[in-house]
DNA sequence: TCTGGGGTCCTAGGACCC
DNA sequence: TCTGGGGTCCTAGGACCC
């Protein structure tokens, strides 16, 4: 049977949430992210609204080019963007609430991330229905939630995923048809022109690498046939020959599992201090357990550590228990052993100050509860 | 520009088993 | 005396996504 899949992400959804909340914002520009502390900050931007766009502020920028970017903008003279922490278990609520909306109108839902969902509208069974469906959301979710999203529709969701970044903010992208033929024709010339960058999955290293050899657009990759691709990229070429061309026959997946728990801290300073480290690293085993006790799961059998020293280098080191563990003293011992030797006094004055580390347990499972 | 924090998936080599 | 092939598990690193 036909599919029609659309995927719908919500607009600079962090910062469309503070603004809704907080009428004294109402068309600032509003950046959400780490703190910017007058430009020294060391985070990113999460999300930048549509104004602090203007001013080019985006996603995962550091945010100290961010405030300088809005300090230009205050230069002359217009106003600073407003930096905001961000409140994540309120976005998780909005969020909840949104994926309701959609799940009241199309059965197969996929919820992708906290801002964006896949729907499988296959049983609308043709276009012109399923563009209804994908309006009449909107629809709600602008009177319900006062927020907007764009929509992307498809025969499959790479194009969908496309689609949906096509016309933003407020949108709704169809690309497909009810003929087949018609549909496929549509879809190519949908594609060619736009940048690889565009396909899921491409990013900022697979983009400079294709830079290298003259292809900038989705048509230059159709120059290289499947083995070609393969040789490059492995098993993600041979998929990416027929992404290039439109063809995606995943899944809607409506159920997922988490595979690891972790938590990782940037230091306010990059540091040697091994006290300090372990105190730091002690905290999050300590808070990794407290989620992994609130989740579905109650026990884990690996454990990996990360280290960030300050010119970026990253080490990570596992370990893997023969049987399930499930208490903070083992998580903490193990986790300790595998930083020791990146922390060793004696060696500590050679050593590079360190920037980040992390923790996270994996391969969960043993000891789940019951499924309903 | 100087790079968060939460994740997922893939690769490659080595150990080990049959 | 010169050596297989397949499968699985583990570790480390890397690319990518929101």
């Amino acid at each position: 049977m036909k599919r029609i899949i659309a995927h719908l992400d919500m607009d600079a959804f962090f910062a469309a949430i503070e603004e809704r909340d907080k009428p004294r914002l109402k068309g600032l520009p509003i950046v959400v992210g780490a703190d910017p502390e007058e430009g020294k900050g060391r985070g990113v931007v999460s999300t930048a609204n549509y104004k602090a766009r203007e001013y080019g502020i985006h996603s995962a920028m550091p945010i100290s080019t961010a405030w300088r970017r809005s300090e230009a903008a205050r230069q002359k003279g217009r106003p600073p963007a407003v930096f905001l922490g961000g409140n994540f278990a309120r976005y998780g609520e909005v969020s909840e609430r949104i994926m309701a909306i959609i799940r009241t109108c199309v059965a197969r839902v996929e919820a992708a991330s906290v801002d964006e969902a896949y729907m499988d509208l296959s049983f609308s069974d043709s276009y012109e229905g399923a563009r209804a469906i994908c309006e009449s959301i909107k629809q709600e979710i602008r009177e319900k939630e006062k927020l907007t999203a764009s929509i992307g529709m498809g025969p499959n969701k790479l194009v969908a995923k496309i689609a949906s970044d096509f016309k933003k903010p407020d949108g709704l992208t169809i690309v497909g048809h009810d003929d087949e033929k018609t549909c496929a024709e549509l879809v190519e010339a949908f594609l060619e022109p736009l940048p690889i960058r565009k396909i899921p999955g491409i990013g900022p290293k697979t983009e400079a690498m294709f830079s290298e050899k003259g292809v900038s657009t989705i048509r230059d990759l159709t120059r290289f046939s499947q083995t070609e691709l393969g040789e490059m990229l492995g098993k993600w070429g041979l998929s990416l020959y027929r992404k290039a061309r439109g063809v995606d026959e995943s899944p809607i997946v409506q159920e997922y599992e988490r595979k690891s728990i972790g938590e990782q801290e940037t230091f306010r300073e990059d540091t040697k201090d091994s006290n300090f480290i372990q105190e730091r690293l002690a905290a999050m085993c300590e808070s990794v357990i407290a989620h992994l006790t609130t989740s579905e799961w109650k026990s884990f059998r690996g454990v990996s550590i990360t280290v960030r020293f300050a010119d970026f280098e990253t080490k990570t080191r596992a370990h893997t228990f023969r049987d399930p563990v499930s208490d903070l003293g083992a998580l903490q011992f193990e986790a300790m052993r595998l930083v020791m030797p990146f922390l060793d006094k004696r060696e500590n004055l050679k050593k590079k100050k360190i920037r980040l580390i992390g923790v996270r347990v994996e391969k969960l499972g043993e000891m789940r509860r019951a499924r309903r």
